[in-house]
Formats: structure tokens, sequence, C-alpha cells
DNA sequence: TAAAAAATTTAGATTAGTCTAAAAATTTAA
DNA sequence: TTAAATTTTTAGACTAATCTAAATTTTTTA
């Protein structure tokens, strides 16, 4: 149907697409981390297959079509992240490289199993929602921590980096989803934020503060 | 490491070793659907790589290094089928396609949770071995139903054939993994058998009772 | 044991995806 | 509002995997 490397565009442009209405050649390329030139040809590849909508120099958006297969690889990723965390024990910050491999199987009756076996998880480890099999997932609103005031409380739930570093960090100090915690001190000078978590109190960089999300 | 395709062709040269020393390119061919000058410039480049013994003209075997790579191929290829059967309730006829992809996951780590997740099964659902983390195998030793005499029993252990056909019509006749049989009567004109399973009486063709095989 | 047949390899193309370097278009900013 | 900077596209090449057709080697067989 789509080659691997056709899913993976789509797939960048989808979540590109959310910060602004059209994408660039140049995010694009950034994201995949390869060059302009070559996202010029598949860009003018997937157009060709009605996945994209594509005019020279103005950047890109995706069809229904070309959404629609991009929700589908999403939602493998999400659910192999969800089935290595829950079932075969891999942390949080272990899974994303894997499901990056695994979001490219392509039998559409493994990944409804798949879901069934699990009991239709809603969300990823990260916080993060599953795409039911007809496309349709509901986020939670979310806020970073770095928008609340002093003593006010909030469960975790999102992460806006996925990046292992981060999220090591983040379950050190005890900061995983469904945790609730409370802001404690914000400190004025530099933003940075104590807060407790379960008794404990953790301070956290104006950056960790901006990256680690609450549930409205 | 290795490309999809470099694997599959220690795949099939592993699989066509079982009945011969060495293999010979219209066989790799045959087997992987390709042409001959395909397969002749991909034995170069494992050659190259120091996966296979090739002289021009002589067939090919496998070295340490290459049956090492194909072993592994295997032992997800089987772990998974196993999986897809044992927690998604695949049927047996349907998880060959679904496995020929996942077995090219790349993480180690996954496989090892995977078999252990199940509880490290020896046999996938057709009776075949599967490797262990060392690539360690014992296969059960097997006869096919076409060698019994009558009156003998045994247990069916193994197929000779894969095809979702064959499988279902074995499905069909109750006749599946660990099932016992008994041979009530052996057609001396066509070499068609009727055995007994659970007190039924199947009567299968000469074809099928070289397909089926028992335990010894 | 020399033709004929079969198997295998080589030669030359093709396709997908990638790259660098150069050209063209757009955006920014003096 | 034109020149400079930036972005994007085009041109031309490369690699992996594949193919067909032709050449070569091995095997068969008469
Ligand atoms: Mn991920
Ligand atoms: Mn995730
Ligand atoms: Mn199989
Ligand atoms: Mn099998």
């Amino acid at each position: 149907m789509n080659t691997f490397t056709e899913e993976n565009y789509l797939k960048a442009i989808y979540h590109l697409s959310i910060k602004e209405e059209s994408v660039s050649t140049n995010e694009i390329a950034a994201s995949l981390s390869t060059k302009a030139a070559s996202v010029t040809d598949m860009l003018k590849k997937l157009a060709e297959k009605g996945l994209i909508n594509y005019t020279k120099y103005q950047g890109v958006t995706l069809t229904a079509s070309g959404e629609k297969v991009a929700l589908n690889i999403i939602r493998k990723h999400r659910l192999w992240e969800y089935f290595l965390v829950e079932k075969l024990n891999f942390k949080w910050d272990e899974v994303h490289d894997v499901a990056e491999e695994l979001e490219h199987i392509s039998s559409k009756e493994l990944v409804d199993r798949l879901d069934d076996f699990m009991g239709n998880p809603k969300y990823d480890p990260h916080g993060d929602p599953i795409p039911d099999r007809n496309g349709k997932f509901k986020a939670y609103e979310l806020k970073p921590v770095s928008t609340m005031e002093v003593n006010h409380t909030g469960v975790i739930s999102g992460v806006r980096e996925h990046s292992p570093a981060f999220l090591q960090y983040l379950e050190k100090q005890q900061l995983v989803i469904g945790k609730k915690i409370k802001i404690e001190e914000i400190n004025s000078y530099d933003h940075s934020v104590i807060l407790s978590v379960e008794d404990k109190r953790v301070h956290i960089s104006r950056e960790v503060a901006n990256n680690l999300l609450i549930a409205l």
C-alpha cells in the first residue's frame, strides 16, 4: 500500500500540522533528519497519490485520506507502546524506538486484536491519546505545570517532550502519569518550581515545568 | 545491521539447507519468488559480509555467523506466531504472513521479553521448535502418518506443509497439534488412511497422511 | 566425450530513496 | 522597493534491490 518511508512522512506532517496550518519542506526535513531536496521529491509522490495537498513553495497539508493513514500509524505506535509497558514491563522511556518499527506492521487484524487484548486503552504511556479503529480519539485537556499557581494541585497527565533523558529524569523524581502534585513555591527569579508529590518536595526547573503537563 | 531482504535470503537458505548440504541459486530464487539473476547479486553481497560460503556456480552454505542470524529470525517468527495464537486468538492458519513481517523487528530486548511473557514456549503453533536466545532448540522426532501401520497410535505433533488451505482442512477434521490418533485402515490401492480422533473416524488422502506428522 | 540442455552469472536497465550543488522563488529588511 | 538572506526546487549521482536478455559454465545424455 504505502511504503515505510511514505508512512513516516505522513506521520511527521501530521505531528507538525498540530502547531501550524501548513507545514514547510524544511520542517519536515528537520523532523525526519533528512535533506530538503529529498523531502521535495517525496512531497511530489505523496501529492501524486492524493495523500497531501502540495503547491510548490507553499508548504503542505494532509488530505483526508493522508490524515487517515497518519492516524492509523499513530494508533499503532501508541498501542504498541502501551503493550510494551503494560505487558512486557518496558519503562516509558524505552518504548519509543521499538514502536517506531512496530507501527509499520500492516495487519489491521493484528492491531485491532491487540487493542482488544489490552482492553482498548485510551491513552499511551506518555498520556497521548490512542485513536480508535475509526481514527477517533479524545486528547486530555492539558496545561504545563509552569502555568500553575502556588497551592494549586493537579494530576500529571502528559509530557511535551519524549526524550528518554527527560522521561528518566521525571521517573526518578516520581513525576509520572497519574501522580497528584501540589505547587508549593515558585521562584520568581528563574521560574523554577517546588512541588510536592506523595509528601515529597521536588524542585524542578522552568524548562521541566514547561514540559510537564497537568489535566485541566 | 542486515536489511530486511538480506534476512529473508538467509532464512530461505537456512530452510533449504535442511534438505541438502549446499543450496542452489535456482532453489533460492523459487523459494523467494524472485529471479536467479537477483539471487546471484545478493549472494555476492552476503558472501562479502561473511554470512555465506559462496563459490560461483557451486551453490551456497551458511557460515556460523549467517546461521546465527537465520536462527534469530526463525526464533522471532515462531515466537510471534505463538503470541498471535495464544494471546490474540488467531487461528494457526492465519499467523504466518503477519509473522513474516514481525520477524524483522530488530529489538532483542523485545523478543526476549516476549519470550518470557509467554513462559518460554518450546514449540510454535505448527509444532516447529522455537530456538532459545542462544539459538538452541530441540525438534520433535517426527514421522508422517503415512508411515504408520494399522492399529498403531500416535500424537499429532507437526505438519510438513504450512499453507492456510492445508491447515484449515486439518482443523476442520480436528487433526490439530496434541490430538491422539489411531490408524484404523489403510487403503492399499490409493494409500489413503482412515484414522480415529476422539472417537470420530476420519478419512484422509495419501497426500495429507504424508504431510501430517506424529511424534516418535 | 562432444553436443544439447539446464543452471548460473554478467550486462545493462529500472525504481525508491537519498545526497550535494546549483538554480529559482519567496521572504525579509534596509 | 530593491537587494540580501532564506527557503525550496531542480539537476545529476549514488545505493539497494529488482528485472530481462545475453553470455558463460556445468550437467546431462546420446
Ligand atoms: Mn513514541
Ligand atoms: Mn507515546
Ligand atoms: Mn510461519
Ligand atoms: Mn510456524
